[in-house]
This record gives C-alpha cells, structure tokens and sequence, in this order.
RNA sequence: GGAGGGAUCGCAUAGUGGCCUAGUGCAGCGGUUUACUAAACCGCCGUGUCGCAAGAUACCGUGGGUUCAAAUCCCACUCCCUCCGCCA
C-alpha cells in the first residue's frame, strides 16, 4: 500500500508508475473519495462530542435525538472509510528510480553472464527424457493421480532435492539466516495483505474457501506475514530467514506454455530467504541477496546469466527484481530459475510491521529471494551434467550429500 | 467432535452500565542521590485520526446489537487454556 499522502504530494510519479506497470488506476477518483471521508470524519467526530457531553449531563432528550443522527452517519462513515481502503489497495508499488521503464519482458536487460554454455559433442537431451530414462522423474503417474503440471521424483530425483536442501542449509547458515519450517496454508486475510491477490492475482493461487484459507505459492508469504501486526528492534535487523516449503502454483493463463517435463508445475519444493531491513539498508540488501544466489548456482558450476527486470514485467509489490536465468541445454535457452526482489515498505503498511528508530516506529522494508525452487536446478543439472549415454554426473559440491559421483542409467549391482 | 474457562495500553494484573479521559505492579526512558553498582525518590512511558496548539475523537480479540451512555449487557465469529473422544 502506498500512503495517501505521499500520493497527494507525487500524483504524477504514482500515475506514472503505475502506467509504467501496465495497471491502470484513477488518482482523482481517491481523492474524491477521501475528500468525502474527511468532510464525514470532521462531522461524525462533531457529532460525537455533543452525544458524549449530553451523556455526561445524563440529557436522556437530547442525547437520542443526537444518537439517532449518528446511528446514521457512523455506518456512511465507516463505508467511505472501507472504499477508500479498498481503493488504495489496488495501486501497485512504485519501480524503484534505477528501474528501467519497459512494457514486458522483452525489454529486460541482461545485466551480465557467468560462463559460456556448454558445448556437447552429442545432441543434447532435455530434463524429461533423462529423467524417464534414470527413473527419478515420473509424470505421466502424477498425472494420472493428480493431473497435469504434477510430478513425483524418485530415487536419485529425491537424493538430489535433499542434496540441494543441504547445500542451501549449509550456505545459509554460515551466512547467519534464521532456518524455518513453515505452514503451507495461510489466511486468505493475510495473503491480501501481501499484496500478491491484486490484478488477479488470487486466480493464480489455490484457495480453501470452507476455512478461508489459501495455499501459499512460496514461503515469502508465510514468512513476510510472520512479523505481521510487530515492532522489532532496529538493533535486529536485518533480520534474515530461510524457508523449506511446498509451493503451489495454478498457473492460470500459461496453458500451452512450458507443458512438457517439470519446468512449470502446480507444486514444487522452495527454499526461500526473506529479510527485513530498514530503509537505508534495502538496496545493500537486495545485491547482498542477489549474491548469495548467484553463488548458489556458481557453486553448482552452472552457466547464468543475470536479467533485471523492466517496469512491465515488475510484481504488483515489487519495487525492483532481478531474476537468474541458468543455461538449459535441453532447451538450447537460459531460463528462470531464481528471483530476488525488493518490496520496500510496501507489503510493511499493509501488514503493520514496524521497526523501533529511536523515539519513531518506522515500517519495515522487506526483500525475497528464492535460494532453490528444486525443480527449476534439478533440471538445469540434469540438462548440463548430462553423458553422452543418458547418464549424470553429479556437481561435485553435491557429491558428498549423495554419497555417490554418478546417476548411472541402470544401476549397477 | 463434546463440556467448561478465558482474551484489557511491551509483560503481569484491576476493572459486572455513568467516578474508565482504563487503575496498579514490572520492564523501558530521563533525572536526583551515589566513589561505582544497586536501592530509594521524582518525571515520562500504547496506536490511529482531526488540529498550529490546547484539546477532541476512536480503539479493551474481531464483527454486529441493546442503551442517552458499553471494557462492562446480548448475539455471532476467531484464537488460547483445561478435560473427554479421535488421531500422525
């Protein structure tokens, strides 16, 4: 959320913004509205005043005549006030200045590669065919038992998510991050404050209307949500946490997109880091993030490549984003595999999360990013560790994890 | 799933219709005293809105209702605790 006045004081700036975003909103449409609201506020408050003097003189007359005028009037108030609320809930985040103004995703700019992909002397085979092959990826029972855009792992597919899991652990650890295990369904209430529900967003998330609840579609809402409603201390922050969770995804308007092998499914294993930071620090933050992440993949020796993102392919909350896009031989492409974004303050004013400045309580900014989505860096590994007979030579720094060099395509006895 | 108890300004508590503009203790902040620490004493000490200010107003888990007047009474919901049942 943005604040009314700040929007008051940098009408165009919002405007401008959120065009920039592709969303369309109406400033004078707010500003009527709470025009309105303080000419009602100055008199229910007025109204107010005589009811509690009449109360206090036990003016029994007077006091219902009044009671019954503002019987009528708290109701409008309350509505005005709501539609307000609601309507300033729907203007998106603003880019952050260095963002480059851009109308989607083929105006990102590609900030820098790291390694050159990989050449083999064999035709490259991609994440699916390979996995079949070595049994450790199984789509076509998932979609059997759950439908598409499902898919189980097995054998080695398993030890190689529980390899990454450990790699992250130990990074992430060293790095001072808080380990969390957290639940998976989330009020519906709560996730609108994330920020994610606007623009129809909601219609990518699966819900549980019966109990009024929402299965997350990454830990950051979980997370994020956790300081919901806290003032911290500005001696803890940053304050940072890591999350290993199911994520669950509709993907509402991608059919026909990614629908071959594992790519893009409607639920995935994610390690997520958040951190919560005071405004000086949310720059430093967000390449701090970008760089624990682009170490991840180094670690993995895989080739990537670093895309910032333009205003028009920016979150509704987002103020600015980076994403990792790993070479994908099978695709002969880079693809997405993680994202870091900054959300300022914005999801902060909507969930009541502050931080303790001295005599002031300021809000909270909070950054995301993700360390694995397992899916997406199990099929980059697969795909640029492949052998020439459909075996995988595991990276070396998971080795350890797996307790073995190779995924061999039969398994010797 | 059944029965009962509860939710008050960081924490702990008081408050059963008007004296609550919410008391007290602890913690915290500032000061006096002190060689230092502690203690004692004095002051400050929730949030939003309107207002230059004085002040006003709203908020006692959430949402409704009764009343001239609600932390207090009524209804619904949420969460917590105890017991029973079931269960990884």
């Amino acid at each position: 959320m943005i604040d009314i006045k700040f929007i008051r004081e940098n009408k165009s700036i919002v405007q401008k913004s959120s065009k920039n975003k592709n969303i369309e909103i109406d400033l004078d449409h707010i500003f009527r509205i709470e025009d309105r609201k303080k000419e009602f506020a100055l008199e229910v408050q007025q109204l107010r005043e005589e009811r509690n003097r009449y109360a206090k003189e036990r003016n029994i007359e007077k006091g219902k005549e009044v009671s019954n005028i503002l019987g009528k009037k708290e109701p409008v108030l309350r509505a005005i006030e709501e539609e307000l609320y609601s309507e300033l809930l729907k203007i998106p985040n603003i880019p952050a200045p260095d963002v480059k103004v851009g109308k989607d995703d083929n105006e990102n700019d590609v900030l820098r590669k790291w390694k050159e992909p990989i050449v083999f002397s064999f035709p490259a085979k991609d994440h699916l065919i390979l996995g079949e092959a070595l049994d450790i990826i199984d789509v076509k029972r998932a979609v059997k038992v759950s439908g598409a855009r499902f898919n189980y792992f097995k054998n080695d597919g398993v030890l190689l998510e529980y390899a990454l899991l450990q790699l992250a652990l130990e990074v992430l650890l060293k790095e001072g991050f808080v380990p969390v295990i957290p639940p998976v369904l989330i009020k519906t209430d709560v996730m609108k404050g994330l920020g994610y529900m606007e623009n129809d967003g909601d219609k990518d998330m699966f819900h549980i209307p019966n109990d009024n609840l929402t299965l997350i579609g990454t830990a950051e809402h979980v997370l994020v949500s956790m300081h919901k409603d806290e003032v911290l201390e500005k001696k803890d922050l940053p304050r940072r946490y890591f999350a290993y969770s199911p994520a669950f995804r509709r993907e509402a308007g991608s059919y026909g997109k990614d629908t071959k092998g594992i790519f893009r499914v409607h639920q995935f294993n994610k390690i997520e880091m958040v951190s919560f930071v005071t405004e000086e620090n949310d720059d430093i933050e967000h390449e701090y993030l970008l760089s624990i992440e682009e170490k991840l993949l180094q670690l993995l020796d895989i080739p990537y490549r670093v895309v910032k993102m333009c205003t028009g392919d920016l979150g509704f909350p987002a103020a600015r984003k980076y994403d990792l896009e790993a070479w994908m031989p099978g695709q002969n492409n880079y693809r997405e595999v993680t994202s870091v974004s900054t959300v300022t303050d914005f999801q902060s004013r909507r969930l009541n999360m502050k931080y303790q400045d001295g005599d002031d309580k300021k809000y909270l900014h909070v950054l995301n990013g993700t360390a694995f989505s397992m899916n997406r860096p199990i099929i980059a590994i697969l795909e640029n560790y492949q052998q020439e007979d459909g075996s995988i030579v595991i990276p070396d720094v998971l080795q350890k994890y797996m307790g073995k060099e190779k995924i061999f395509l039969k398994v010797p006895r």
